[in-house]
DNA sequence: CGACGGGTTGAGCGCACTCAAGCGCAGTGG
DNA sequence: CCACTGCGCTTGAGTGCGCTCAACCCGTCG
């Protein structure tokens, strides 16, 4: 764990942002010299439930999971962040405690703002504020669909729906359309505690959509697409 | 369905809308005259999805449901909407349209303002704004903690946890640990579908938490909870 | 080398689903 | 008032899908 980033000059950083997206040049400068930067390692925990989190982390580089242990001992994953993501906007908004645990599943730098300053952020660059609402009102529509996945679609349905999640994620349009391979952001028994099913059961049907021609597999963690369509179907 | 509210008068009903409960008697004013009022029978549709949806959209009294049908047949529930949640903030701040429907599961009195409104009223009182990141991170954790029981959760559980959130939903604290009754919001093939089971299971899960104690049943659509430990553990 | 993590494969089982029938109650109309 | 109808709920029987448990493979790392 460092307190600096290598990769990234610092109003670069800043710009890669979303939420800050809208900013014109001195404006970043500004936002720059809020943020904080830290790197986690492959396995490390940037957040634990229940934890005092008071700001908000924007992910830089790097993917991570959320994910909730039951009482029975099974981990539910709720969200994979991508480069851009943020988290702990719970903390910024209302007096409550985030109940989910963030996992690096590779190397991760992120950015940090603290709550103090982000709130006088926000009172400079109202624009900050829809920008963060858009992302809510987006987070709750990947919410939603995740729950119609889990909740009454069948296992292949769910299995054909985060492959193509992951896809667009990490390939843009015409990418995905000529079958462009990527790499899954988690193994098999990642992916099970993503859509609620046991690790074997995405083993076999990986490799049934792999016979059945509609993937292939690279090793294990890369995929190509090679029938869209079926994966769409059903 | 008519034009006009009969039950309301016009600031108290604005007045019980929690995104305007910071405003003073002279600024709900101003929002009332904003307001359009409406009526639904039982069962019928509020909106459907894919539908223009410019504006905000109240619930006054009465309860109603958010629901997508899959492909496969089947209905998801995704909330219940109770006196005082909104929906449709999603049209307000991003270009895209909402994909579920909503439909009155008993009579429903609503308010509704427009986008453009809207958008007027939040420059005005900057306050709304934040009211609404509560309710969309409240929300988002709602969702959340739906995902960890449909996803990792067995289906006693389940049951366990519906029971509960509708209990706390339909009284107050102290009335819950005297085990007043309530009613149930969904019929079984509605709770069936919001936890992500068959109506035949809620069914029999039910019959077997009164077997136990745990639970009493009057008629089909009042309960009591007699056991709130019992529901909570699992 | 052995240990270990991640992945695959097979056998068997149990739980919730499917399908089907019957019950009870509310509303309707003669 | 009763018969009729329809809806929601219950109950039973049988089945199938995904889970559990266990063994094994393979590549990596110390």
């Amino acid at each position: 764990m460092s307190e600096t980033c290598i990769n990234c000059g610092h109003s670069l950083c800043a710009r890669r942002v979303p939420i800050f997206s809208k900013l014109d040049g001195k404006e970043i400068e500004s936002v720059v010299t809020l943020i904080r930067r830290k790197h986690f390692d492959k396995g490390e925990n940037l957040f634990f439930e229940g934890g005092e989190l008071q700001g908000l982390i924007i992910i830089n580089r790097g993917r991570a999971k959320a994910y909730i242990n039951t009482p029975e001992g099974k981990e539910q994953i709720l969200h994979i962040f991508f480069p851009g993501d943020f988290f702990g906007e719970k903390s910024l908004f209302v007096d409550k405690k985030t109940e989910y645990n963030v996992k690096a599943v590779e190397p991760v730098d992120i950015c940090m703002i603290s709550k103090k300053d982000f709130q006088e952020l926000i009172k400079k660059y109202p624009g900050i504020t829809s920008k963060i609402l858009q992302e809510l009102v987006n987070r709750i529509d990947r919410l939603e669909s995740m729950i119609e996945n889990i909740g009454a679609k069948s296992v292949d349905s769910r299995i054909n729906a985060v492959l193509l999640e992951f896809a667009q994620k990490s390939l843009d349009e015409n990418q995905i359309d000529s079958a462009a391979q990527f790499e899954l952001p988690l193994n098999r028994e990642g992916i099970a505690n993503y859509i609620g099913v046991t690790r074997e059961t995405v083993s076999r049907k990986l490799n049934l959509l792999q016979e059945e021609g509609v993937i292939q597999m690279i090793g294990n963690k890369k995929i190509k697409i090679l029938d869209k369509n079926r994966l769409k179907s059903e």
